[in-house]
DNA sequence: CCAATCATCTCGTTCATCGAGACAATAGCC
DNA sequence: GGCTATTGTCTCGATGAACGAGATGATTGG
């Protein structure tokens, strides 16, 4: 299961072929044993926690009588409460992916479990702000708390170097994602002119 | 239904007060402080990995017309196809957490799609098996490929040390993940001792 | 062969999400 | 000050994904 695309990266992946191909049957080799691209296993491992953590998300989700939707928007209010920056449904709608209608269906379930209230902005009256009661706090710590300290501890053994790599891997690999997400919200070059009438 | 909270939202507004308001704006140029643990920082960034590859496959779903389900489901079945397991949709669901009745569904979808066939067992006629097609391999690649060329070229420039450092903080993330989702499943150990019956 | 079990599928219901549009408040203009 | 364009949120009706319960067909064991 942990090798999805390693088959693939060798047959359509390097564009127009490395000319690697040599010995690739035997991989009897030492040290990197898979004989591929390094990072290919980090991909993997990437992609396995994933999954898992999505699949964990959900049954937590479940188990708290919330929809794994409403887990996640929680955690991005949650964020932005931390972050002290303001949490609007535009904006929660636009982090998640979801319709505006969806939005406050979603701050309805949300506001009816007593996990977020709507405040009315004072400055800008047209706005409504989502405040995450401590409630929400609570419950995120119980998601986040034990897996965060379990991560942490795990951390705890590395040195300073071994942390900046992680870091800078992990660092770039957040970057690698926003850049397809990005790549993929606008394939469409062709807007941007003079469509001019 | 639920439109009057607005109105009241405002007028319960100010409570408590968290104690940060006013020019928290200006933060200073670092972003956050990193004096904490040194783990914390790496969970923040797994878990803005996470929420982005989610939102990217939910963009890369829709537009190919499937549903974030259907996206995942592939991503199983392509796992199992690779690994020379069997598929069923009974292992499916267990996998995706869903329902019988939704795996049916979903394999429905995706046979529709042409994206996987059900193939009667031959041993155990009770079975069927997922058998995934070309189509789902290539839709498969041109979801992951991007990214894990982006991440294989990140990881590139690491040395032996560094990427030994990623790997196993990476699989020790997943054995965290894991763990949890174990303890999620059963919390129930007072039932198996001496419950007082 | 009959009963128990297992894997899958069918039926009817619930509700999350969507598209379109209504409504309220703000910002810019004269 | 009033007017219009823009912005942010919410409402309505429709679609369909997921669920719970149960039916159907195949396997195992006596």
């Amino acid at each position: 299961m942990e090798d999805t695309a390693d088959r693939q990266a060798q047959e359509h992946g390097p564009e127009g072929g490395h000319g690697r191909e040599g010995g690739r049957g035997r991989e009897g080799g030492h040290g990197r044993a898979q004989g591929q691209e390094p990072g290919l296993e980090l991909v993997h491992l990437l992609r396995g926690i994933t999954v898992e953590l999505d699949l964990l998300g959900a049954e937590f989700a479940a188990r708290h009588g919330l929809h794994p939707t409403d887990l996640r928007a929680l955690i991005h209010l949650l964020d932005a409460d931390r972050a002290g920056a303001d949490a609007t449904p535009g904006l929660l709608g636009e982090q998640l992916g979801l319709n505006s209608a969806s939005v406050t269906a979603l701050v309805d379930r949300l506001e009816r479990q007593g996990h977020v209230r709507r405040v009315r902005d004072t400055r800008d009256r047209r706005r409504v702000l989502l405040s995450v009661e401590d409630r929400a706090v609570a419950l995120g710590w119980s998601f986040f708390g034990p897996l965060i300290r379990r991560v942490v501890a795990a951390a705890g053994s590395y040195d300073e170097a071994e942390l900046d790599a992680v870091r800078r891997f992990l660092a770039e690999t957040a970057g690698a994602v926003a850049a397809e997400r990005r790549r993929a919200a606008e394939p469409d070059p062709a807007e941007g002119g003079s469509a001019s009438g």
